[in-house]
DNA sequence: ATTTTTTCCGTTACCGTGCACGAATCGTAA
DNA sequence: TTACGATTCGTGCACGGTAACGGAAAAAAT
């Protein structure tokens, strides 16, 4: 309890018989200490099991300390959106702590545009840095220099296998996929699904729908080895052509029943949803956009799987707060958020 | 942002042309002060947007500040004990800005050993006090206490319908009863199924599953008329009567493939269900209990139902801090946490 | 008008750290 | 021994706010 008094920096100047100026260049492994009086210090600090005061710090200290969040710009009602929220709040924390909070966004399909923003983040010469690696080949430069630089930084979404960085906050992206396949089933005998997917032209981004589906693909391997998945490319782009090819595909085969989409889309297949209510599909998508809820609460989707973005960037936030401000090492490194199931019952109170 | 220097009391003195200690009389509402001065001051901190250093504040002021929380003894295993984490989170935020937080535990099913932890945590002169009401009547004597000394307190899982709190954590209780019937039924036909009930004897206490059965009740009745629900009492006292009472039921009505329960202790069934693993039973429970959980994965019990006792704790914590330093009132004063609905593949990152 | 009381306000000494400045001490070479 | 640079260290102010102390001004009482 605090009933002792706290020890402060005079105790131990008094108890070592040096000055605080000393002692304050041992905390601080300045230069100009000797080793006899280094040691000494040490000695007293443990012994008396000090610890700094983080206001009076806080308040002698006059330099302006900046977290860089690098993010692809939010588009309303789109999956970086989400990440909102807990990133006002880790500002909020940091912000507590001394430190300020500043965002670098990007064009998520546009590399250079990427690149951009993390030179623009380095020259403002963070202490601290939060990404999610969307471009592989310019994470690595960046990282490269970051780590030339002592400046720490935290990965969020997915991450990359380099082992210089602080922590990483992330979904378990392979179990998503086991689990939205043991939802869509609910382990019941399943002879055909349909998996929409995303007709798209690669950009060397990161895609976590890779490892997601093949999680989905074990699981209906290891549970109904006979059963058939169906594939359902869709582009975007062309929103007119959507219901022409689910149309097409469900005429043809009108047995399946249960469908899986990988990414935040799923809001997209809503409309040809809509005009089959009759059909019962069984639908799971992933992640809490505004438009997957609105499906999900007028009954179209059956579950949605949501990850938290939010509990990711604030996690990373206050990971790297942490460690700047007390040298604190984060005590697990990779970290795990919950796969959250939505349906019509439990979605508003998320 | 913070281009601009910080507006300090000592610009606000000079701008009214008072000196920092009469400015400081107006920021705390201390007495002392001219209508004239008074109005100044507020104007010129109006205008010039100051906002107090709370590092420099707590380093001033060395007055110890603490919060008092108030819960039943956690014993292991029990539910209490997942609210655990939340208030070592709540304690680590509190005293990042200087206030402590104290327990006070009792023992649950003692009314006068509540008043005592209750009388205890007055002794204090806490700050602050957060408490989950469970005995409705001495929780109205307590919190009256409270108000006449303007202690500001927080409900957490249940609360009364007081109006003097500043705020509520908790979970939506009917709408779980609701939702665990939706997952129950997983919203295909449904004849029978049966609820497991603890047998006690009433100690005044408030029974937060008497309104989750209300929930429960009402989904069957709306989706499902002619189901009918059978409640099945067992006594935890008596655990060697629980499988006989169990078997019996259970043979002789052998159509009945849903059990649900409204309480933290569906594990108490599991050694039923693992003696019967050709049954299928569709299990839906209640509570991340570590018994649970291990049931949940061992395939016996089918989800789970967790209101995240620890954000609620954390939530309380946090807002009462916010008020207690900074002053400020809760955006939201009924906060409803979210239903985790937890399956054996998602259970582990929660 | 003078004294007493009350109201109002400025001064000042902190709180615990950070850091710049300059002084003391040490080692080494002339 | 003296001189001189290099180390090592102590001193003191600053950070922004708090609150006790006591003095000046205003109001009330004599």
């Amino acid at each position: 309890m605090d009933k002792t008094q706290k020890i402060t920096i005079k105790d131990i100047a008094r108890q070592t018989g040096l000055s605080k100026g000393t002692v304050d260049r041992v905390l601080h492994n300045r230069e100009g200490v000797s080793k006899k009086s280094y040691a000494k210090v040490m000695k007293v600090i443990k012994d008396l099991g000090y610890e700094p005061n983080i206001y009076a710090s806080l308040l002698a200290k006059h330099t302006e300390r900046v977290i860089a969040v690098i993010l692809p710009r939010c588009k309303s009602g789109e999956f970086w959106e989400l990440s909102d929220p807990g990133i006002e709040r880790g500002k909020e924390f940091a912000h507590n702590l001394g430190i300020n909070v500043r965002r670098f966004n990007y064009d998520q399909y546009d590399e250079n545009s990427f690149r951009r923003a993390c030179n623009e983040a380095l020259a403002m010469d963070p202490a601290g840095v939060v990404l999610p690696p969307m471009f592989r080949n310019e994470t690595m430069i960046f990282v490269d220099k970051l780590r030339d630089r002592d400046i720490p930084h935290v990965y969020v979404d997915t991450k990359l296998e380099t082992n210089g960085y602080l922590a990483y906050f992330g979904m378990p992206i392979y179990q998503s996929g086991y689990l939205c396949a043991s939802i869509l089933t609910d382990d019941t005998p399943t002879n055909e699904v349909a998996v929409i997917r995303i007709q798209r032209d690669k950009h060397g981004q990161s895609d976590p729908t890779i490892n997601r589906r093949e999680g989905f693909n074990d699981y209906i391997a290891e549970h109904f080895p006979n059963c058939r998945i169906h594939n359902v490319f869709i582009n975007p782009n062309r929103p007119e052509e959507i219901d022409g090819i689910l149309e097409e595909f469900f005429r043809s085969n009108p047995r399946v029943s249960q469908i899986a989409m990988f990414n935040s889309r799923i809001y997209l297949i809503t409309p040809f949803l809509e005009r089959h209510p009759e059909k019962k599909y069984r639908v799971v998508g992933f992640d809490n956009l505004a438009a997957n809820l609105s499906a999900l609460r007028s009954g179209m989707v059956t579950s949605l799987i949501a990850q938290r973005p939010d509990e990711q960037f604030y996690g990373a936030i206050k990971a790297l707060t942490d460690f700047i401000v007390f040298g604190k090492v984060p005590s697990i490194r990779d970290n795990f958020m919950p796969m959250d199931i939505l349906t019509r019952y439990n979605a508003e109170y998320y």
